[in-house]
DNA sequence: ATCGCAGAGTTTATCGATAGTCTCCTTGGA
DNA sequence: TCCAAGGAGACTATCGATAAACTCTGCGAT
């Protein structure tokens, strides 16, 4: 029964990935409030460990610390939106011609499992919402198209970059529907040129593609009432 | 007397941001364990303030946070000096770019003030030692060329990745005679360039200078007994 | 001589409690 | 009616103590 058996994990380490995860998978919301007395009886830990898992987060800039004001989720925002857009599609593509430059097998076969994988994987749920496997599937797929890139501190800022974009997309994840097929379109148009060793044809698919997602988002941001962005919910 | 007087932040904050310069400005070895008991004892606070810190620069990259096992500075490795140095190049670069693109004039004069600040401070101190004050202006330096990018993400990013970069030049400090003034002609031509708007030129410059800094600290690694890379002094 | 195991000492991870802050509501006065 | 001071309640930041894990050393067996 010991922390040992329970995981091979500290019990911070769990409370971060499992936090982590509720705000990737859009579990709880933008600019929430994460009190940490309730964190503490969800988790059934003590305060400090809550504390490190948050100030993890915080460091990783999914949470921001208000000194003694506690921890809130990062609030949406349209300028953080597009300024993460950019960085992200000079950076994935960067990592994706690195890729393809070098040309590795062991990559060319990760990006190709990881396309399989997210290729048999629903996009939506049985009750209609954004299937969590599917947004698993879907950023492993990413991180794999610039995994063979060959520096693993790119690999893991572009990983950073991409969970703080998944945010966003949990956020609105009514957009679920409208376009599943072009996607599905775009990921074997990256793939094939991928594999053809084609890297303009590649990285230009990938920048189509991350762009297109963001302008559905900013798109469906702006159909919504703008104080929805604002308020927070402030139950968990 | 209280945690507010002593400077308007929380204890950990303190802890957190005195040992980050202590990394950044050499005062503790890559590699070294960093103890609890002892940081605890050193700045009078409990257990869990030092963590809190600890884990802040863990998620940083600056220590490495091993289960168990405790803290301990990042060590040294050539190879992530390489993949450092040339993420930098690229993004330092793209920063660069994007403000001289951008041209703003607030930009422009924090370049020209940061550049007088940094040229009029000793390179060396009175005991021929590295100048902490020298490496804090060249910080401010280079955060200036990329400060007017226009994206609080990428100026982020690009400070982070000059923090680590940093632990590499404090810890091969005996490299500080040999080219003070080829230094110096390099900012003035990247300042040149970067006012006279010549995006082309004005990268180039910064990536002869980043380039050839990691070059000098290459070569002197390579000099060095390897292994004084590895062992662990274990001590504050 | 080497290997392995047991125990002492050291260090870390976690807890429960406390002191310090902030927020919000109430009350009294202009 | 509106504003300000004051106080109750809620929450955070920090502490000291405890339990768990690791490391190192010495001893005995092969």
């Amino acid at each position: 029964m010991s922390r040992t058996k329970s995981g091979g994990q500290s019990r911070a380490e769990a409370v971060f990935e499992t936090l982590r995860a509720d705000l990737i998978e859009g579990r709880i919301g933008p600019g929430e409030r994460l009190k940490l007395p309730a964190l503490v009886e969800r988790f059934g830990v003590s305060m400090t460990v809550v504390r490190e898992a948050l100030t993890r987060l915080a460091e990783q800039r999914m949470v921001i610390a208000a000194p003694n004001r506690g921890f809130s989720v990062i609030p949406l925002s349209v300028e953080d939106l597009e300024d993460l857009t950019r960085l992200r599609l000079r950076l994935e593509t960067m990592a994706l011609r690195d890729s393809i430059e070098r040309g590795e097998l062991s990559w060319e076969t990760s990006v190709v499992a990881a396309h399989h994988a997210l290729d048999r994987t629903p996009y939506v749920n049985d009750t209609g919402g954004l299937n969590v496997a599917w947004m698993c599937a879907h950023r492993n797929f990413h991180h794999a198209l610039g995994s063979g890139c060959g520096s693993p501190r790119l690999i893991e800022l572009v990983g950073n970059l991409r969970d703080s974009a998944e945010l966003y997309r949990a956020w609105a994840r009514s957009i679920a529907h409208d376009y599943e097929r072009d996607v599905r379109a775009e990921h074997d148009g990256i793939v094939r040129a991928a594999l053809a060793h084609d890297a303009d044809r590649a990285s230009a698919a990938l920048h189509g593609h991350i762009e297109r997602t963001t302008l559905t988002l900013l798109r469906h941001a702006a159909d919504q009432t703008p104080a929805d962005a604002v308020k927070s919910p402030d139950r968990r």
